[in-house]
DNA sequence: TAGATTGTTAATCGATTAACAATC
DNA sequence: TAGATTGTTAATCGATTAACAATC
């Protein structure tokens, strides 16, 4: 469907999910357009910047003195972030993070989808979390192959996490999203993303002490 | 403290947490010292951006031939981010994934404590969750007046999010992490960091279906 | 000593912003 | 029409990388 062409820098792909999420607001009070400098004042950016993104993602050109078609903007949006077509995900580790996502239905906009839940703490192996099967680590090869799942998500303390990943990469995902606070050493091509929750919030907490710092 | 001096990138910044990472892990195989080299192959950056981002927090310089003291680089770490002296935050929203937060005790290693969390729900106000009570909300305001919290923590639905944010700015809350995937419009001297985990998953899985992507 | 590694200056690269013609 | 706004080229800015002398 969308192609990441060779313009598409990593900065501007981190800004597109903000764009969507302002134009959903502006969607909900039935704003029908918006400028580039609207959506660069709401997000604290520059509107030329903003307006290059758009050009990146857009069908359909923005008009001169009206600006985009808000849901137009909305749905190319979501075409190139690929919230439209789904994709299925498992995710180890059902404590309590893990069934934190796993009850998170929201997913389901962002075209994710998690098939299943897998722990070795025999209390958890067996039961359902928001109608995800939480089955034994030992299944995680088969149900991976038997769905051709790409995606994992690591819940699991960070003692456990490089041997879970490890297990992941040889079931056949591709990619990886860990909330342990380790880092994972893999083979170049499996595509990780560190999420260390506290960190983010420590370097938030930074910010009190000396409120400006140069982006 | 540790000064963020005018040198100190947002680039830089959010890469320190990674190097500290990666120290630990070689910490704990009792690995007495480091080259940038190594930390850089392990991360996979360049070597000379592990060096200039090093010089900006170590008290003391590398040594060559030998590269730096793991131990000491830790502490050096561990100091300018802030992980040694405690600050405290309140919590919203003790659903899923609030009571997930709350129930994470690593925070403690990041220098962050959170005191209380708030709700509206009825059947969470009272009790505690990994004994941190759960007030409702309408107490948000006195409590961090009382312990003067500057730092907040939004859990709480998406339609709720902007309501509980003004809520907070009002108490004297200056930063805030929301994990509501909307866009929070507060005065400019309000630290606000989105934390949209399901967009974050999103970009992740986009990058299975092309794999290289310019940094 | 020789060589690995640091710290730093200079060069490159990429991303952001400014300037401006086109146009609705 | 006049003016707001787009799309794009050029300029600026900042971050990354290369080059290299210093040194343990």
């Amino acid at each position: 469907m969308q192609e990441q062409n060779s313009e598409m820098s990593k900065a501007t792909l981190n800004r597109l999910p903000s764009y969507l999420r302002y134009l959903y607001q502006l969607d909900k009070k039935n704003v029908p357009t918006v400028s580039s400098t609207t959506i660069a004042n709401g997000l604290g950016l520059n509107p030329v910047q903003v307006r290059k993104d758009i050009a990146l993602v857009a069908s359909v050109a923005g008009k001169p003195k009206t600006g985009y078609a808000t849901k137009d903007l909305i749905a190319d949006l979501e075409g190139y972030l690929g919230y439209n077509n789904t994709r299925d995900a498992v995710l180890v580790g059902a404590g309590g993070l893990g069934r934190a996502i796993l009850g998170y239905d929201g997913f389901r906009n962002y075209g994710l989808n998690i098939v299943a839940a897998f722990d070795v703490n025999e209390d958890a192996i067996g039961k359902e979390v928001n109608g995800k099967p939480v089955y034994h680590l030992d299944n995680l090869d088969s149900v991976v192959n038997r769905f051709k799942i790409q995606l994992g998500i690591i819940c699991v303390p960070s003692v456990a996490a490089q041997s879970v990943a490890d297990k992941m990469v040889k079931a056949g995902i591709r990619a990886i999203w860990c909330f342990a606070p380790v880092h994972l050493s893999l083979p170049p091509d499996i595509a990780v993303k560190g999420e260390d929750l506290a960190a983010s919030l420590a370097l938030l907490s930074m910010q009190l002490k000396t409120s400006s710092l140069s982006e």
